[in-house]
RNA sequence: GCGCACUUAGCUCAGCGGGAGAGCACCUCCUUGACGCGGAGGGAGCCAGAGGUUCGAUCCCUCUAGUGCGCACCA
């Protein structure tokens, strides 16, 4: 292509592809390990293997990929490892939904045979997602591409289960666990999510055992449960009960006998103060019920089907159970009656089934002692999570944790590696399958048939991918890692879990910032959720637009820790954003025909105001980037290079550098190409962490070193900061923008060139004058005039009046005199207001007193040329009532 | 119930101790040799409410209201 051929409007299909796959080709995303340099490290929160690329991954790895490729330029060995995850639960769960169109179930295949479906769905679509990424543009290395089920990360899984399970961190024990009936498998804690709902609380009453009429009432929400009730339980301070404890009650429509207990536990403010105790299906009973040495008594199985312990309803779903069995109740004339009540019903995060809890026999993790270094490490500043605020609440989840249940009761995922022989009840875990027991040598042995929690792996994640346990070149070179990048709703699952896991096994953090981000939302604010079916999809974005511009607008439109919300307006604004810094790259290419930086000296140029300023604000605006990079503020840096290439560069520089470029004087045209290049070259690097493609496309158009500029080193500053330049080029915006404003409100079409007199103080007449071409230029002049601002005032003109600096546009057959005295006026009026709020200030001693001396000198200068302009203004207002 | 955020222009959101900002939308003008996915100009806000700290508060503190999100075993 040459650059005649560049079309005027971007179009990023064939671009992105094309520069993905040189990428590829050419290693690009591969690291060169040098003991000499820092490195800089990123592991990916592994996606589901099952998943497709929504909007949170794709503002997750957006940022990631800045991160990754800014410190790549700025000359860090850096890794981003990819990885998926094998997400037991979902992923066994569309297989089986596969198998289920053809009408078979796991248990159809057996264990092995359905393993091998899933790897096979595995191989087949678990490579979608990263394919997906790639369209994003992540740079991560693809040779270090992990799997949380691959050998390593197994060998991983066991060696920490093996090695905790004999530091007694680990156990095995009947407990109440968070059963989902419809997953079939216990799930963590975390894994519950709470609603609120409007159920009902049942006063029911339970007739005192050994007494004619009497009888105790106690409120449920859960009547099922009571088939399982082996007692009621008062508080010992309650005075209502006190001669109760110790009696028995019968159970209604059961007729067991059952205790009547006192324990603290009990609110006697809430229901009727007595409580029903079914230690089989209540965490809390459960503890009760160990206190008091009670019987368990199970009722609801794990498929939510009463078992044959609820007796004459076995069988029967667990609600429907709960409708006969109310009516019943109602019959026996036990129910006493029915009140609404509002609670917390916990379902399963994954299928929102209501979470049966029962009791059942469960691998725990003992968190107490892995806890404890884990929120000392933050505590004393070893990880920084950013933005801060989430300290707080990453220790209050540590502080109060329980135990975590880890085993589940699914095929896919890690084997628990613990066998038990079947001769001898031994219970061994193994780092290696064994064949007999160690103890009495049979061969009768069993491997626990469960897999450990999806997370049990993720929590290894940032260690097990470098190689670990193995001591890898990669392990020692690349760990502890830089930062975590992730949404806030993983900090319980994910983070804390890879902090303890590391402390424990690496002694060391696994990294040592964490940045957090907020959601994805849709333009409504809501949650994209697949049942909403307000979703949007990242791939109809960069099939639109280009990825360029889906991650710039991400990225644009996030601040560290909150949401943001996707509207389409805002990748619109964006893809003009692209579209704009292609047209200048465009203007640049045409006007850069036959230059060659390497031929010029820069010090043999005369560069001009424009070229001063220009390349002055291109070293603050690169200083400013890489701070708020540091700072995490992706989206303040970006921000930052839009302004600086719109504003700046574009309607302000360009268009000053075309008087030299379409002009004659072969060295003026020479600076200018050579100062447009140079600072469009430096632009595009401090770009491409966040519009990797574009800025690549347009970069090779240009004269340039290196092979890719993903590999070009960070630009430096050009030269110091040139404040001189800075103040006189504002000194032209200033009248530039003076002389379009009043022009505008006098309604006078640029196509009408105008004489333009201006008048000022010596020093900034002169600026001015030099300068005068720039007015002409921008501001549709077709002379100016600068004289000293004594000189005599043209009569029949609209004008403007700014610090120091007179502006007269002669136009006598288009000045309409009434509307110029008007908006004099309106200015004076304006004025005097701005004279007096100054005024008042410098008249308040506290203010002279106590605020700091600069502040108030740039108040006194404020005032003088308030004092000023107001002075001519008046002085304007005279003269134009005189002319009338 | 406890905790954490948020409330700024019509909309989406920045700013956060010294005179209110951006993008979109809106109004006026412009076929200027990169771009109409563009250029120039403009209107628009008691910065949720009430107190307090301060010479000075959109910004810090307290309270109130509304919204959102976490955490929580109240049967």
């Amino acid at each position: 292509m040459t650059t005649k051929d560049i079309p005027t409007v971007y179009d990023p299909h064939a671009v992105e592809e094309k520069w993905y796959q040189y990428w590829l080709d050419n290693g690009c995303f591969t690291p060169e390990i040098d003991p000499e340099k820092q490195p800089y490290t990123i592991v990916i929160p592994p996606p589901n293997v099952t998943g497709a690329l929504h909007m949170g991954h794709a503002l997750d790895n957006t940022i990631q990929d800045v991160l990754i490729r800014y410190h790549r330029m700025k000359g860090n060995p850096t890794l981003w490892l990819p990885g998926t995850d094998h997400a037991g639960i979902a992923t066994q769960a569309r297989v089986e939904a596969e198998l289920a169109k053809e009408g078979l179930s796991r248990w159809d295949l057996g264990r092995e045979k359905f393993l091998e479906k899933v790897w096979e769905w595995k191989h087949q679509y678990g490579g979608r997602i990263i394919t997906q990424l790639q369209r994003l543009g992540a740079s991560c290395d693809f040779t270090r591409e992990r799997f949380t089920m691959d050998e390593g990360c197994s060998h991983a899984v066991r060696e920490v289960f093996v090695s905790l399970y004999e530091r007694g961190l680990i156990y095995r024990g009947s407990y109440i666990v968070n059963w989902c009936p419809q997953c079939h498998t216990a799930i963590s804690d975390i894994e519950v999510e709470h609603e609120d709902t409007t159920g009902h609380l049942w006063y029911v009453r339970y007739p005192l055992a050994d007494e004619e009429n009497g009888y105790v009432t106690v409120a449920t929400t859960r009547p099922e449960t009571i088939l399982g009730d082996t007692a009621v339980a008062v508080n010992p301070h309650d005075e209502r009960y006190k001669d109760l404890v110790g009696k028995e009650v019968i159970l209604p429509l059961v007729g067991r006998r059952m205790p009547i207990i006192a324990d603290y536990y009990v609110d006697p403010t809430f229901g009727t103060g007595a409580v029903k105790i079914t230690p089989s299906h209540d965490p809390n009973d459960f503890e009760i019920g160990q206190r008091h040495d009670l019987k368990q008594v199970t009722v609801i199985g794990l498929d939510g089907r009463m078992t044959e312990g609820a007796g004459k309803f076995a069988g029967l779903d667990r609600y429907e159970c709960r409708r006969q069995l109310v009516n019943k109740l109602q019959e026996g004339g036990y129910l006493e009656k029915i009140e609404d009540l509002d609670h917390a019903v916990g379902h399963c995060s994954r299928c929102n089934t209501v979470i049966e809890p029962l009791l059942s026999k469960q691998w725990f993790v003992k968190m107490k002692p892995l806890a404890e270094p884990a929120l000392q490490v933050v505590k004393e500043g070893g990880i920084r999570f950013v933005p801060e605020r989430f300290t707080k609440i990453y220790c209050q989840w540590l502080e109060n944790i329980r135990d975590w249940c880890i085993s589940r009761q699914l095929w896919w995922g890690h084997r628990i590696p613990v066998w038990y022989c079947k001769d001898c009840g031994k219970e061994i875990a193994s780092r290696d399958d064994i064949s007999s027991c160690p103890k009495c040598g049979s061969s009768h042995i069993e491997q626990d048939p469960d897999v450990l929690d999806t997370w049990f792996s993720s929590a290894l994640w940032p260690f097990s991918t470098l190689g670990w346990p193995e001591e890898t070149a990669d392990l020692k070179y690349f760990y502890p890692t830089s930062v975590l990048v992730t949404g806030r709703d993983i900090i319980f699952f994910w983070v804390a879990r890879m902090i303890f896991m590391a402390l424990a096994f690496m002694d060391d953090v696994p990294f040592k910032d964490v940045f957090i981000h907020g959601l994805v939302l849709d333009a409504e604010g809501r949650k994209m959720s697949k049942s909403l079916g307000n979703g949007i999809d990242p791939l109809e974005v960069i099939e639109k637009y280009g990825a360029d511009t889906l991650r710039f607008m991400l990225i644009t439109g996030s601040v560290p820790g909150y949401d943001l919300r996707f509207n389409w307006e805002r990748v619109e604004a964006t893809r003009n954003f692209a579209n704009k810094v292609w047209n200048v790259s465009r203007l640049a290419l045409l006007n850069l025909e036959g230059f060659d930086p390497s031929q010029v000296n820069p010090s043999d140029l005369e560069f001009t105001l424009a070229d001063r300023w220009i390349r002055s604000r291109f070293s603050s605006v690169r200083n400013r980037v890489v701070e708020l990079i540091s700072d995490y503020d992706l989206g303040g840096a970006g921000t930052a290079l839009y302004e600086f290439i719109w504003d700046e560069f574009c309607d302000w520089y360009v268009e000053l550098a075309k008087l030299r470029l379409y002009g004659d004087d072969e060295k003026a045209r020479q600076t200018a190409q050579y100062v447009m290049w140079e600072v469009l070259e430096r632009t595009l690097r401090l770009l491409h962490p966040f519009m990797p493609f574009i800025t690549e496309e347009i970069w090779q158009h240009l004269p340039h070193e290196g092979e890719s500029i993903m590999n070009a080193p960070y630009p430096k500053e050009i030269g110091e900061r040139d404040e001189k330049a800075e103040k006189e080029f504002a000194l032209i915006q200033e009248v530039v923008r003076g002389i379009r404003n009043a022009r505008a409100e006098m309604d006078v079409p640029p196509t009408r060139r105008a004489r333009v007199i201006i008048q000022a103080k010596p020093e900034t007449a002169a600026v001015l004058k030099q300068s005068s071409m720039y007015i002409v230029s921008l501001a549709w002049a077709n002379e100016v005039v600068t004289g000293l601002i004594t000189a005599e005032k043209p009569p029949q003109a609209v004008s403007f009046i700014t610090n120091g600096v007179e502006v007269y546009l002669p136009l006598a057959d288009l000045v309409d005199m009434d509307k110029e005295t008007a908006r004099v006026k309106k200015e004076i009026a304006a004025m005097e207001a701005e004279v007096k709020r100054s005024e008042r200030m410098l008249a308040n001693k506290g203010f002279l007193a106590k605020a700091p001396a600069e502040v108030v000198q740039k108040e006194r200068e404020k005032e003088v040329g308030y004092r000023d302009k107001l002075a001519r203004l008046k002085e304007r207002l005279t003269r134009l009532q005189g002319n009338h």
